[in-house]
DNA sequence: CAGTGAGCGAGCTTCCGCTTGACTT
């Protein structure tokens, strides 16, 4: 008899099922979806009632002509996609595309790829759930109308023409990055005074050890200084004691989203080198499925990950734990991120090697047993305080001023004896401070002091956002999944709406007050303040575009939008409300949007001024041109043209200031003639460069073009120009051709593409002729070089 | 490699979510 055909959305899941299942199963994966709406007129028949026009795309003819000749030689199809939205629809178009009736089709479901899983569920198929499959429907094709609705009108407004695109995701993320930014541009630090007091006393081996207690923050200097002043000559005694009980328990197994955020965090990966890498772990069969939203753990899992904690720590480090996704868009068709086999403590690849073991840490973690803290806050009053209260005449007794010593000692380690989950820089908090242990301290007893400081201390804005606290904050609002956020953050840096890249902190000073010996100084330090690494800036491009989609679809770019329409998707798949209504109730009011933006919005141009130019009196404005942002001194109805330059990239819009801008048009400079021709500096797409006789050489960081001189410049000139020399063999000005000298040996260099010389010619380059170059260049372009993928060892 | 900046019109672009190789550089 014919084996039956089982198909599943990803190869290496068929691999593993097909040992599992046996002799009776072929097992067969369709590679994700295997039709798409067609790219024509949106493929969606409007006019009649939405049907979608679905199409085979090309890279999946393969997938699927292969599977039709199984299919036809099999016994029964059976679906096996996956149990949410988007694989019950892939199961239907299954049906369509091989002939299969989705009323009849054997339909079933796993939540985790184990034996007894696949077992149970293939004595209970089902059929194709429509209703699920029109939700899906739905999302698909709303998704098509905002993105190809909206994207051509930001082509029509915009100036720029790159390939601008807008859609339901990307937009809102856009959104997030640029509001951030606004935030941090309108911050204004306010500053207050941390009391710190050192003391020795003896720690348990007789040692003096020094400890700080931390007083009441001061609003002010002078109530900081008021404050240190009033503690001259004081006694302090401890008053009270306190040792409370505390712990800490692990975090939840990985789903996609957190694995990309604690690999940022502790491995500095960005999201899309997170997901190749866990990629390669899971197709090598090293760990579970890496797209997942859920945190759930397969039973037999849980057993091999207690049986791991006990063999290696011991039972008492055992605690099994259920968790429970916090998440309500989360679909869970798989589990979360584990280890196949927990007794493989790491692997082979080297580059896999760092995240595996991360996961692996963070699997044995969930289920192990919390650690517990004791936490001891000791009181310690200042002799003097009663008259430093706020105000002289208070009635109040209970004003006495008083310090705080806290320590925390960890009683069991529990979970942290394998890992201890990161934080984010916003959720750090200013009292996250390292608490270290006490020294035993009893009551009544005094306490000498070192010295106390007051240190001014000030408020900051929120972080920016890395790309995976961007994959946090997406998820928090339900935008996007799991498959999505890594392209997602790729789509909004390609369209260059957003860039990555470090910032600069800027130097502040500040005030410390020292209370030593009975005596009050003031000291001024200096601090490095707002310097990012790696973070997430709007471009002016990203903020106008952002501002523009909130006038006119403030709908869509509303952060709840998403979540919104995911609770209309759950109607429809619940058979509530039909789909065509559903897209038909949102297609009309912004298809009217559309229109009246199209008719009336003005083209984006993010115009500011920035003030008058005092030597021609005329207006100075920064604004979006065709190129990118720009400011212009004039205006183009002017008689004389107006002047333009193109703003730094780290230079926005919105905060560049009128001196800036003024600093802009010093370029180009002309610094004076060498050899009969001009010498001038400019800024161009690749950077600042020196202009002479019609020939360009690039400044180097080291010189700045708005303050090299024409001594500088002329040695660069003539450098650059003997390199060059150095570097050239043979020219054939006619063809344009030139035979160059490379690192690697000559080479052949026609228009921007290089030829290698063939061993035997390289000696005698200078004598090639123009016939047995051209010879070569056929001979390289016949046979081009093979690439060889460089490989890292051990892998 | 190193320019440009207005507007028109041809011809093109564009979404999100599911999966991996097949391609260059």
């Amino acid at each position: 008899m014919a084996k039956n055909l089982l198909i599943v959305e990803s190869p290496a899941k068929a691999k593993t099922i097909e040992k599992i299942l046996g002799d009776d199963f072929e097992v067969k994966s369709c590679y994700g979806h295997i039709r798409d709406l067609e790219k024509d007129d949106m493929g969606i028949d409007i006019k009649n009632n939405y049907q979608p026009r679905y199409i085979v795309p090309e890279d999946k003819e393969k997938v699927v002509k292969e599977l039709k000749s199984i299919a036809k030689k099999s016994g029964e199809v059976w679906l096996a996609t996956d149990e949410d939205r988007e694989g019950e629809a892939i199961s239907w178009h299954l049906c369509e595309v091989l002939g299969l009736d989705p009323e009849t089709t054997k339909r079933i479901v796993f939540h985790e790829i184990t034996k007894p899983a696949i077992q149970s569920a293939v004595t209970r198929p089902r059929t194709v759930d429509m209703n699920l499959v029109n939700a899906q429907q739905a999302r698909r094709i709303l998704d098509r109308i905002v993105g190809f609705e909206l994207s051509p009108v930001l082509w029509r407004k915009m100036s720029m023409k790159n390939n601008l695109s807008a859609g339901r995701v990307q937009s809102v993320a856009v959104r997030i990055i640029a509001e951030r930014e606004r935030e941090i541009n309108a911050f204004v630090p306010v500053s207050s005074f941390k009391i710190e007091a050192l003391f020795t006393a003896k720690d348990l081996a007789g040692k003096q050890v020094t400890f700080t207690a931390e007083g009441k923050k001061q609003a002010s200097a002078e109530n900081a200084e008021t404050f240190l002043n009033g503690c001259k000559g004081a006694d302090y005694t401890v008053t009270d004691i306190q040792v409370k009980p505390g712990k800490k328990t692990p975090a939840a197994p990985f789903t996609t989203s957190t694995l990309q955020q604690e690999a940022s965090r502790k491995l500095g990966y960005s999201v899309s080198r997170t997901m190749i890498l866990a990629q390669k772990l899971y197709e090598s069969g090293k760990i579970t499925y890496m797209r997942t939203d859920s945190v759930n753990l397969s039973e037999t899992a849980m057993d091999a990950i207690t049986k791991q904690i006990g063999s290696q720590y011991g039972d008492k480090y055992i605690q099994p734990r259920k968790y429970k996704n916090k998440n309500e868009s989360a679909q869970e068709a798989h589990e979360a991120i584990r280890p196949t086999y927990m007794d493989s403590l790491t692997v082979e690849d080297a580059d896999c090697r760092r995240l595996y073991e991360l996961i692996w840490k963070r699997t044995m973690a969930s289920q192990m047993a919390d650690a517990e803290l004791e936490k001891t806050i000791a009181k310690i009053l200042i002799s003097t305080g009663s008259n430093d209260g706020p105000s002289a005449g208070t009635t109040l007794s209970s004003i006495r001023e008083e310090l705080t010593a806290s320590g925390e000692v960890l009683k069991f380690d529990g979970f942290l004896k394998v890992y201890m989950e990161d934080r984010d820089e916003e959720d750090i908090t200013e009292e996250d401070g390292q608490e270290g242990m006490l020294p035993p301290l009893a009551i009544q007893q005094k306490l000498p002091l070192k010295e106390m400081r007051a240190v001014e201390r000030f408020t900051r804005p929120q972080p920016r956002y890395t790309e995976a606290s961007l994959v946090k904050k997406l998820e928090e609002l339900g935008i996007g999944r799991p498959s999505t956020y890594a392209p997602t953050i790729s789509t909004i840096l390609k369209r260059g709406y957003v860039e990555k890249r470090d910032k600069e902190g800027i130097k502040r000073d500040f005030r410390i007050f020292q209370l030593k010996d009975n005596k009050v100084e003031k000291l001024v330090e200096q601090e490095n303040t707002g310097a990012e690494k790696s973070k997430l800036f709007p471009t002016d491009l990203g903020l106008v575009v952002t501002d523009f989609l909130k006038q006119y679809f403030d709908d869509i770019m509303d952060y709840h939008f998403t979540a919104r329409i995911e609770e209309e998707f759950d109607e429809v798949a619940q058979g509530k409300i039909l789909w065509n209504k559903m897209i038909d109730d949102f297609y009309n009011p912004f298809k009217k949007d559309v229109e009246n933006t199209i008719e009336n919005a003005e083209r984006i141009k993010g115009e500011r001024e920035l003030g008058l130019d005092p030597a021609s009196g005329k207006k100075v404005i920064a604004r979006m041109g065709r190129y990118g942002p720009m400011v212009q001194i004039g205006d183009v109805s002017d008689e004389e043209k107006p002047r333009f330059a193109k703003l730094k990239n780290t230079q926005s819009i919105e905060t560049i200031s009128f001196d800036e801008a003024m600093e802009l048009f010093r370029l180009p400079r002309n610094l004076g003639q060498f050899e009969d021709s001009d010498v001038v500096v400019n800024i161009g797409r690749f950077g600042p460069y020196i202009a002479h006789d019609k020939k360009f050489y690039s400044l180097g960081k080291e010189y700045d073009p708005y303050s090299i001189t024409f001594d500088e410049a002329t040695p660069i000139i003539v450098e650059k120009r003997a390199a060059k020399e150095e570097r050239t063999i043979k020219i054939f000005e006619k063809e344009k051709i030139q035979v160059l000298r490379g690192p690697y040996g000559p080479y052949i260099k026609q228009g921007l593409r290089n030829y290698k010389l063939p061993k035997e010619k390289q000696d005698n380059a200078a004598d090639l002729s123009l016939e047995e170059v051209k010879a070569i260049i056929e001979e390289v372009k016949a046979n081009p070089p093979k690439r060889v993928p460089r490989r890292k060892k051990g892998s």
